[in-house]
DNA sequence: GAAATAGTGTCTGTTAGACAGTATAAC
DNA sequence: GTTATACTGTCTAACAGACACTATTTC
């Protein structure tokens, strides 16, 4: 901190003018945090033979409570005065799924003036990425019935409109989340707009069934992400289990990009970020797979 | 919003319960935005025939009160209750620079407990890129006592120990901002730990000479979040002037990646973002360059 | 013609996409 | 042998890095 000898335009030391400070003078927004934890499980087998089929799958809470009452919204809370931001996602990672130690990067902050009816609410969102053979029931039969959704969310229509010095391009994403009781969707707008030499993105939710506030637009911002940073980072891996089959990574991969890749040349994708271990699969129904670790030493050159 | 006539816990109806809310029983945080401005300006050319250099410059303000009564810092305030986020950063922006129309990106919420010995104040910082040619005297002789300093940052130790399941990765950057009258520095420490598949970067500053709060860190992370993005997007125009050579384009490439290109690569990689002009350059001691300018048609792909 | 920058051509090695082929367990 | 998956080899086109070369203006 600066000396805190010098005065200010009032006479005043630091020491002094801290003392007399009064923050209760101002208006101030409520903060919370948002929590998109993600996981990705697998769907039952159709015959002996078949690999299941992997799903990505989100967790939610449905509200007891107004505003939004027997809707679904992501979980999370408001941060408290004396733990830092990142400590209250922490905590309400903890508490939503009883892990600690997991991947958890800061997504965005959302800070549009009446995203909450109760009073002006402030959001921090972060991204979860959780192993699912580590999770614990707990977050499936809480008091405040937790649960885990299967996440689609797909372009269906794109329209780009040539402007005088540029173009705008709409884009509308249908999000759809799904398990054995309960069906909710939404329909999100993204508009870019460009003129010139800036260009803006705006998001803004068209219709939500079941989905809670503004967190329809806050998922379809952290698939996006997802997706994005899976082509060129390590967190896939934070989605597997310690050993696990390249044939499984690649699984992981396609239902988050929502696509199929090519075998041969995902392996080459991939190959420095895992080390192959003597073990292998048994009891499939054909030829047994070599089981891999996660390379820890391999480098993200971007970070 | 959902129907109104559903019934909570307590017998409510939503509008009786939103009548009641009172969102004063908790107490809550203060929030800010701060500004990370930067722009690209000319140095004075050595003579007549060598081409000016360009150096990368950044706004910041000197404090007039307590704390860190003065140092710099970056431009920013309070979010108002009647404005969003987002709001609040144009306005700090216009209220600084009086421009409107520019590039603004959100960065990172920076929510430590004592960032600000004033109160708890979380805050959300944005990079905004400014065409210097756009550039109001303004900011130069505001009551508050805004400059444009001169960044560099560089990495100058990096230390790798291995771990029992990954390993540790320090690096220490030296912040360094100036222009003709002072020179503020701080170096910003950042750990990045490896275990297993679990990586975390931490951020921290560990020496700051008159650069107030934590306010080195983040420049720090907006100086390695531009370095990225300027590799894979079309942010770098921002910078530039409505018509701008390719080597001027280049230079400004080199400043903010603080390394230099080699010129022929650098045209074929740029190529499909510009659009060539008729016009050249004129009384260069040397041969006259063709002016290009953006190519707004110009697709990238991740957005 | 000297100084300085503008602008182009091409070699090389690496990578991404497509596809075709061989291998091996359970039943 | 059938089924289903495991795993490998190779062709091609695109791209990135390095370097050498030619062109054009002012003074």
């Amino acid at each position: 901190m600066s000396e805190s000898k010098i005065l200010n335009k009032q006479g005043l030391t630091e020491e002094q003018f801290l003392a007399a400070y009064d923050a209760s003078k101002f208006e101030r927004p409520s903060m919370s945090v948002d929590m998109l934890i993600f996981t990705v499980t697998d769907e039952k087998k159709e015959n002996y033979r078949k690999l299941p089929e992997k799903v990505l799958r989100l967790l939610m809470i449905k509200r007891a409570d107004h505003p939004y009452i027997g809707q679904w919204a992501l979980p999370g809370g408001f941060i408290q005065m004396d733990e830092s931001v990142e400590e209250g996602a922490l905590r309400e990672l903890k508490e939503e799924t009883n892990i600690d130690n997991i991947y958890m990067e800061q997504l965005y902050t959302w800070g549009d003036v009446d995203r909450d009816p109760r009073t002006r609410v402030i959001s921090v969102s972060y991204m979860a990425l959780v192993d699912s053979s580590n999770l614990d029931v707990r977050a499936n039969d809480d008091a405040d019935d937790a649960k885990w959704f299967t996440v689609s969310c797909n372009l269906y229509q794109e329209q780009k409109t040539l402007t005088e010095k540029g173009y705008i391009l709409q884009r509308l994403f249908n999000l759809r989340l799904s398990n054995e009781e309960d069906n909710i969707s939404a329909v999100i707008k993204t508009v870019k707009t460009v003129e010139g030499k800036i260009s803006r993105t705006e998001r803004e939710v068209v219709e939500s069934n079941g989905i809670a506030f503004d967190h329809a637009k806050i998922i379809e911002y952290a698939i996006e992400r997802l997706r994005n940073k899976i082509e060129y980072t390590d967190i896939a891996f934070n989605l597997m289990p310690e050993r696990f089959t390249l044939t499984e990574l690649q699984q992981v991969y396609e239902v988050i990009l929502d696509r199929e890749l090519l075998k041969a040349n995902f392996r080459r994708k991939i190959a420095d970020m895992v080390i192959e271990t003597n073990e292998y699969t048994k009891d499939a129904g054909h030829r047994p797979s070599k089981l891999f670790r996660f390379n820890p030493n391999w480098s993200d050159a971007s970070e």
